[in-house]
DNA sequence: ACCCAGCGCGTAAGCGCGTACATTTCTGGC
DNA sequence: GCCAGAAATGTACGCGCTTACGCGCTGGGT
């Protein structure tokens, strides 16, 4: 288990073993050059005999990249991330490149000490999340050129590569649908906006649509909460029981009959609070969701939400990079489609609602 | 977005602006040696104006270290990896470590591929599930004295560092907890145990732990299932009709009353599906699970599982790798208790049961 | 018989960095 | 004012690798 006070094989050990120059060796392993058969098979011989592997780091000084892209997440412990860093690491993984993964924590200060950090670690591209990074990290990221993807958000600033959807856009899809089926005291739980683009971008693509439909999002009907189901049902329980701060009574001071949730996470801790308040959904409250988990078509009732393409996201991100590494042209930016999957949690207006 | 074709400063650039030499800038970097705070400021300048940031490759060759560390997962598409990433990440960036992920799939051929990629690219020390991988990646591991953890499973093999708990017994506590209530139609619904030492211990605990009560699991009381959700519910469906094979009607005909999953999501793939078959849980079927994740203190009815100490445990394995690299003597193996948490799943058999 | 193109291979330079050792500068005691 | 020794700084080597370049050999054309 101690690390390697023995010496590791060199290319110089497998040369002499094989009886070749250093040059040779090399072209055996990287196939490049020409190599007589005779040669190819002794170096070979000797490599595995040796358990020889060359030296990332020297490596990477010679060829001028490390084989290596990095991603800031801001949390690991989200289905959605996760998702994410597992087709990300598989499509990188096709192109021979190995993924090195920080966390953020939603910080964009521990988000740019962690870029950064990647960088030094000899990442040769960058994948992050959303647009909001810290200027200085974004002036580092051109000061040096490298290849990053923006990802989950759109459009994004004119110069950023970025590969994602518009998260107010899809919201309001499902704001409209709510609408229609005569919904007009609608709630938003939703995540945390503070430094998130993406958690304000729905907040506010459910503002929008609410005024297009001349309604509002009064303060009472907005609850902003951490990913968590404890936190989601706590503040589920407070959106249902808010009044709004003038005193006066109206209509609107009823509770919502339909919630929209900043991401599925939020949805199944209101599914599950609302069961416990013994509210019916969808026929006393319908809920939505955001993202599209594995859980939302199982769950009971199963979730209507925003179903996002995560997977093909996070491969087109990576094949961005892949391509800039090459380098090849690539695509500055990339909108994907987010549509709206009805399931059970929703339903028309109840009576009186 | 195009990858560096500017030429990046080195210490040179860097040592030439600040009119000091190489190595005061390198002193100046590393904290290492003694430096006038006048050149000290000047190096420090010049860094931040070039936004110069130390060659990764060139470091970890003089070094013989590059401050990463590896680990292989089965797949990141499940809470629990998820969870152990995170606290893995975490505790490692707290040492300076970087992350460096793969997944094998459940593939031992895939791990050894994956774990060696890792290797290649500089990993330090490795962090690995199980204790089930391929003897050519063993082997090359004990070759090159890789400093090596081995998460989830114990005990293990003499000469392997691990940190994990023994599945066998977890899970017989479970079974003893079950006898007590009474059942005795136990069924299980397990992951896949081929290439996975922690699945089939699970299922071996159970076995045993049935057998030491004079009962036994026939093969129509087992099931494998992927751990996904849709595959647990058809898993649970076809355990609760199974027949055994033998043409003769007996008691242990009937359905079981007690589920042991192999997950926690295997779990809820059971509740949702008995809800839907429209037997009550736990009046008709206790279930129980495996893990503790978040979902199961919420879900409807909450699941009776056993709380496995996931942070701890991926955090007591980040330090094995810490104090290996330091290097400082290292613990070989390290047992931890996993706990049985009853919740609102299980309860007593059934009459007549 | 000679030349030269081309193939196969070796030699050696240098990528950017840390550090042992050499060198310079400073400090203090006489 | 001088020198020994400590402190501060510089010089230069080599980590392991890739690759430009050059050398020797073969063989077909003249």
């Amino acid at each position: 288990m101690q690390p390697q006070d023995l010496a590791l094989p060199n290319i110089d050990d497998v040369a002499r073993a094989a009886a070749v120059s250093t040059a040779t060796v090399s072209r055996v392993l990287n196939q490049s050059g020409v190599v007589s058969e005779a040669l190819r098979l002794r170096v070979n011989q000797a490599v595995t005999q040796l358990g020889y592997v060359p030296h990332a780091g020297a490596r990477a000084l010679m060829l001028r990249r490390s084989g290596t892209v990095g991603a800031v997440f801001p949390t690991i412990d989200n289905a959605i991330f996760a998702k994410a860093i597992d087709a990300l690491q598989r499509q990188l993984a096709d192109s021979g490149l190995q993924l090195l993964i920080a966390t953020s924590g939603y910080d964009p200060e521990s988000e740019a000490r962690q870029a950064m950090n990647l960088v030094t670690r000899g990442a040769d591209a960058l994948a992050v999340c959303g647009v909001g990074q810290s200027p200085q990290l974004l002036h580092f990221l051109r000061q040096r050129a490298l290849p990053t993807v923006h990802v989950m958000s759109f459009p994004s600033p004119p110069d950023m590569v970025c590969v994602g959807f518009d998260n107010a856009r899809a919201i309001a899809q499902a704001v409209r649908y709510l609408l229609d089926l005569g919904h007009r005291r609608v709630a938003m739980l939703a995540g945390m906006t503070v430094c998130n683009d993406r958690a304000a971008a729905r907040v506010h693509g459910v503002r929008q649509a609410l005024q297009s439909a001349g309604l509002d999002l009064p303060t009472h009907r907005l609850v902003e909460r951490p990913y968590t189901l404890a936190d989601a049902r706590e503040g589920f329980r407070t959106l249902m029981a808010a009044k709004p701060e003038a005193a006066r009574p109206r209509t609107s001071d009823a509770a919502p009959t339909a919630i929209l949730c900043g991401n599925d996470v939020l949805a199944y801790g209101a599914l599950l609070e609302a069961r416990k308040m013994g509210i019916a959904v969808p026929t006393a409250l319908s809920v939505i969701g955001f993202d599209d988990l594995e859980m939302s078509r199982h769950i009971h009732p199963t979730l209507t939400t925003l179903h996002v393409p995560t997977e093909a996201m996070w491969r087109a991100a990576a094949d961005r990079l892949v391509a800039a590494l090459e380098p090849r042209p690539v695509t500055v930016a990339t909108e994907l489609e987010v549509e709206l999957v009805v399931r059970e949690s929703t339903g028309p207006v109840p009576r009186g609602g």
